[in-house]
DNA sequence: CTGAGAACAACTCAATGTGAGAACAACCTA
DNA sequence: TAGGTTGTTCTCACATTGAGTTGTTCTCAG
């Protein structure tokens, strides 16, 4: 049997029928709160549960344009500002209960974005909102979508250890103070404001200089901040470590 | 298909089909050198090529079970063995070619294990050999395995700095240096043996002495050597990192 | 049996990085 | 204009790291 005869003798319908979704835990940071995107179920299973945005994957898409199609789906975004977003697989999720219909594997994606406007209205029939991650306990979450959070928002937090990925989380340009912000919500405590001044002007490739400032000082007094854009680096060397939490130490 | 249709009526048989595999990156440290467990295809596509060890997933096994499987057939291992041996999910891929029989999603998992011996002759109809990594070049790779393979090495790499699985690639008491041997061989250079031998005994619940030492000396020349197991701790805090590579640095 | 070489384990010391806090000027609001 | 806030830069003590040295125990060759 030649490779012809048997890409031509074979029987797709031959497996188990699996199939596969791509979802995606998008975050985002409003109001100085770490925001998920999540829809809301319109049917069952789970129907009125609150699920991460996702659906089937195309029979000619990659994996993730998959998940940056549902994204753009959901938040009604396009073009350069869909661009902007990080966007990186996060991992499969293929208990066999998973989905009581039938066998479900779900590729999982982490996406950060700016603060984005609030999901259009009736671009998909679900109804998409910014939720606080603060706020998801009291919510009733559909299939393992409750684990597959869990595991990105650890993700993210490692991610800003050692990626310059927080800079994705804000607009092309930025301060210092802005960044730090970004660390302290996604980290969930405070920062020593002049160490981490400090850190990220030292780590090559980090941030860059656009040798302006703000046009005002903050809105409480302070002085003008300078602006600074994303560097060239995709790794932090060295690293910006989160302390160490004490369970962690044996 | 968006999700909603399928709700209304979901036949699997109405879904594009699409088949799960899970795949094996395993690494083990043969005569001082990095090994990675290969498969000879024996039918099309690829016939003749190198492949990772992998296969269909079962309807009613995890992932993580499939791959543990698809391991146990191809290294003829089972029980207390197997279950030494360190597996995780490495990441899916899921490219609309990369088969060319159909749609294909693999599920790639990486494992870590203490050299074994040379898989069981027909345990399955495919060959299965360990080879040197660095033997890898030279081979025709099925599919996108090189590119699997190659993110399989990065994340071993990586996962050497801030977890305690080095261990794993040992038996269950070893010493400072054959720890250390095993960092030099992931990581490709030499490590200063004063300075690991402290960060390693420094690092909480990376080793625990076992009180024991060596019965003899090296084979050329030396002291015994104290005997050591891995601790408790999942995480290294802090880290062992690898020195930063020269691109890195910007 | 003995000497040469190997390597485990402990040490020193300089250089670098980190945590905590202080200083100071620029800026806001009242 | 006064008082409080904040961005930025310093200072200093302390911890960690890289590089090298020392002392001792062992194997192997002759």
């Amino acid at each position: 049997m030649n490779e012809q005869e048997f890409l031509a003798a074979y029987d797709p319908r031959d497996h188990p029928a699996v199939a596969v979704t791509v979802d995606v835990v998008a975050l985002t940071i409003r109001e100085g709160a770490l925001h998920l995107l999540l829809v809301r179920r319109g049917a069952p299973p789970f129907e009125g549960h609150s699920a991460l945005p996702g659906g089937f994957v195309h029979p000619d898409e990659d994996l993730i344009a998959g998940a940056r199609r549902e994204l753009a789906e959901e938040t009604g975004l396009g073009g350069e500002r869909l661009r902007r977003i990080h966007l990186e697989q996060l991992g499969s999720y293929g208990a066999p209960d998973r989905d009581p219909r039938m066998r479900v594997v779900s590729v999982a994606h982490l996406a950060f974005a700016p603060d984005l406007p609030d999901p259009a209205a009736g671009s998909d029939a679900e109804e998409a909102l910014w939720l606080p991650v603060s706020a998801l306990a009291s919510r009733q979450l559909a299939f393992d979508h409750a684990r597959v959070i869990e595991d990105g928002l650890e993700r993210a937090r490692s991610k800003l250890e050692y990626t310059p990925l927080a800079t994705r989380f804000l607009d092309a340009e930025f301060t210092v103070t802005e960044l730090r912000a970004v660390y302290e919500t996604v980290w969930g405590h405070p920062l020593h404001p002049g160490n981490f001044h400090r850190k990220v002007l030292s780590v090559p490739g980090f941030v860059e200089s656009t040798g302006a400032s703000t046009e005002r000082g903050g809105s409480r007094g302070g002085p003008r901040a300078k602006l600074y854009r994303a560097g060239d680096a995709r790794l932090l060397h060295p690293a910006l470590l989160r302390p160490a939490r004490e369970e962690t130490v044996r």
